[in-house]
RNA sequence: UGGGGCGUCGCCAAGCGGUAAGGCAGCGGACUUUGACUCCGCCAUUCGUUGGUUCGAGUCCAACCGUCCCAGCCA
């Protein structure tokens, strides 16, 4: 991403306003997943932001893993994190971890207690809960609340130690047990866990609480944005509150951006792990998810993605962002940089009569006409060719501008085709058409002047590369940003978001294709070879609009 | 029923007291050996509602309505 391509959004406006106040000399932002799941779309609007925050103001930017919760994190999660961050282009100025402050988080948790601002506090979970009251009512005071210093000094120590079994104690912020703002009524900083640590190992058995860890670590970081979505508004003044009582120079500002959504689509990992284990999905990279693997699997490009978060826009306003924007951003790139193919997903088979069954004719194919000096290659035209089966109608609807009877057609950048006879099964299905050349007309117009209508993609069936080609679709079919009940997903799950062609025929230069080559298979849509499997292409996007008559499913989001 | 956030075109979103940007989608039309692309044109007398302040309000004030978030020893 260059600078130019960022566009303005309120956060800008915060940061020019600290500039001019002298209040940030320099723009420090960070990125802090957990390392639990594997990264979605989601994150790809919190990395953009953070980073190209970062870089419209010559800043640095940082990837923090928050790892303060052994018992969900992981070393695969935080090398799948870093791989896609990598995939994406962007790289860190540091790469940290919230553990590699748990030092300095003991010590400032100390400095709490001596100031009179901490507690460490017998209550159980419940009773915290109990003690903790309502929304609509006051919390009362833990009955610890009131410890001497000493007597907490003494017992964090004895915490620390390892002296006290799981969960019978922990450090409480002494704050206010009657705030309206449920984050502030005594808020536990440390709980006692005995879980081994993916990078500390055994070393500690208390661990500290997001909240406490992570102004400290944006403090220390000398962060000076620190930018996250809106569920964390309502811990402003509890970041704040730690800042302003630990001791330490340096004063982050954490401001708020709505998150991400969008229709079709539940992008929360919880979600997706959920349907991995479900067994809807295949796994974190399967093509239906919002992942990042998976999106680089169907084949979406970095840029595409930045390029669409940020067009989605960076406000507060809670949002469902159009599936379709995405679509637009990947055609968009896709339309100058995808090499044209022909390729037929549902092959029905033509005969030329009027050619020789050793006849080959090659043409010189442009592989793609929006590039100023476009290259072309050659494509075999035969006896016997392969069309889409939705090409040739015997009952053609008004406006059909595809193969029927007694009417020609373009072969594109070939013939002008004549169909004469169509040939069926038992059961009425047409498995053959006669056609016949007209041999003036190739790679041009018909020398009498007369109009051609349609133009059709073929496929040499001789020269024919067989590949299994994967339609994929939405997931979901609802369409709003509520929560959906993980017990039944089913309810939600769009029954054809996955569609095998098993019998599809590509031209054959795509022999030659890599893993992650994209194509734009002529009149059908983007396309790309499979990660795992050559043999295997996977729709990226529809072309827009494709047909506007007999062809009432093309739009790719076919689950409106 | 407490607190905080947010409400501008079907979907996003600018706007910061001076008379509603832009993108997506949609609709016309031109072009076309991809019904693609490209190109032209159209698409909010109105900013959740109602009052108020002002010469003037989407922008300020008040009340109301709607919506999202918060009661993990998760992040």
């Amino acid at each position: 991403m260059s600078e130019e391509n960022i566009s303005s959004n309120f956060i800008h406006k915060i940061i020019d306003e600290d500039i001019a106040n002298g209040l940030s000399a320099r723009i420090h932002t960070r990125f802090p997943p957990e390392p639990n799941g594997y990264l979605h779309i989601g994150h790809t609007k919190a990395i953009w932001i953070n980073y190209s925050t970062a870089k419209k103001y010559g800043g640095l930017f940082n990837l923090r893993f928050d790892d303060t919760n052994p018992a969900k994190e992981g070393d695969e999660y935080v090398n799948a994190i870093q791989e896609d961050l990598a995939w994406l282009g962007i790289t860190p100025y540091k790469i940290c971890f919230g553990s590699d402050y748990f030092d300095e988080c003991y010590e400032f948790a100390k400095v709490l207690i001596r100031k009179g601002l901490a507690f460490v506090c017998d209550l159980t979970g419940d009773e915290i809960n109990e003690y903790r009251g309502t929304l609509t009512t006051p919390g009362k005071e833990s009955p610890y609340r009131n410890r001497s210093v000493e007597e907490n000094m003494d017992l964090f120590e004895r915490m620390k130690n390892g002296e006290f079994p799981d969960g019978s104690k922990t450090l409480r912020a002494k704050i206010d047990m009657k705030s309206p703002n449920m984050n502030m009524r005594d808020p536990v900083i440390y709980r006692i866990l005995r879980a081994h640590h993916h990078r500390t190992g055994d070393k500690w058995c208390i661990y500290p609480l997001y909240d406490f860890v992570h102004p400290i670590q944006d403090a220390m970081e000398e962060i000076t944005h620190s930018l996250c979505d809106v569920d964390f508004e309502n811990h402003r003044p509890l970041y704040e509150w730690v800042i302003n009582n630990i001791d330490i120079k340096h004063t982050p500002k954490q401001r708020e951006f709505a998150k991400l959504n969008i229709t079709y689509t539940k992008i929360g990992k919880r979600y997706s792990k959920a349907l991995i284990e479900q067994g809807i999905a295949d796994g974190w990279d399967d093509p239906r998810l919002p992942t990042l693997r998976a999106l680089r699997r169907r084949g979406y490009t970095p840029s595409a993605l930045f390029n669409f978060v940020q067009l989605a826009g960076v406000a507060k306003a809670t949002s469902l962002c159009d599936y379709g924007l995405l679509e637009h951003c990947m055609r968009e790139e896709l339309n100058t940089t995808a090499p044209r193919r022909m390729a037929v997903l549902d092959p029905i088979e033509v005969e030329i009569t009027n050619m020789d069954e050793d006849e080959v004719v090659y043409f010189d194919v442009v592989n793609n006409p929006t590039v100023e000096n476009p290259t072309s290659r050659k494509v075999p035209f035969t006896k016997h060719l392969y069309i889409e089966r939705e090409d040739f109608s015997d009952n053609p609807p008004p406006k059909y501008q595809r193969m029927k009877l007694d009417h020609e057609v373009r072969f594109m950048s070939a013939f002008v085709v004549k169909c004469n006879e169509a040939l069926y099964d038992e059961n009425g299905n047409v498995t053959k058409l006669l056609c016949t050349i007209d041999r003036e007309t190739a790679g041009c117009n018909p020398p009498d002047g007369r109009k051609i209508k349609g133009t059709i993609h073929w496929v040499s069936k001789k020269f024919a590369v067989d590949a299994e080609v994967r339609l994929y679709d939405n997931l979901f079919t609802c369409e709003d940003t509520g929560v959906i009940n993980m017990d039944n997903f089913k309810d939600y799950i769009n029954p054809d978001s996955l569609k095998i062609m098993k019998n599809a025929k590509l031209e054959p230069a795509m022999a030659e294709a890599n893993c992650e080559d994209k194509f734009q298979f002529v009149r059908t849509g983007y396309f790309c070879v499979d990660i795992h499997d050559k043999n295997v292409i996977n729709r990226i996007v529809t072309l827009k609009d494709s047909f506007k008559s007999g062809k009432p499913d093309s739009k790719s989001t076919g689950n409106s």
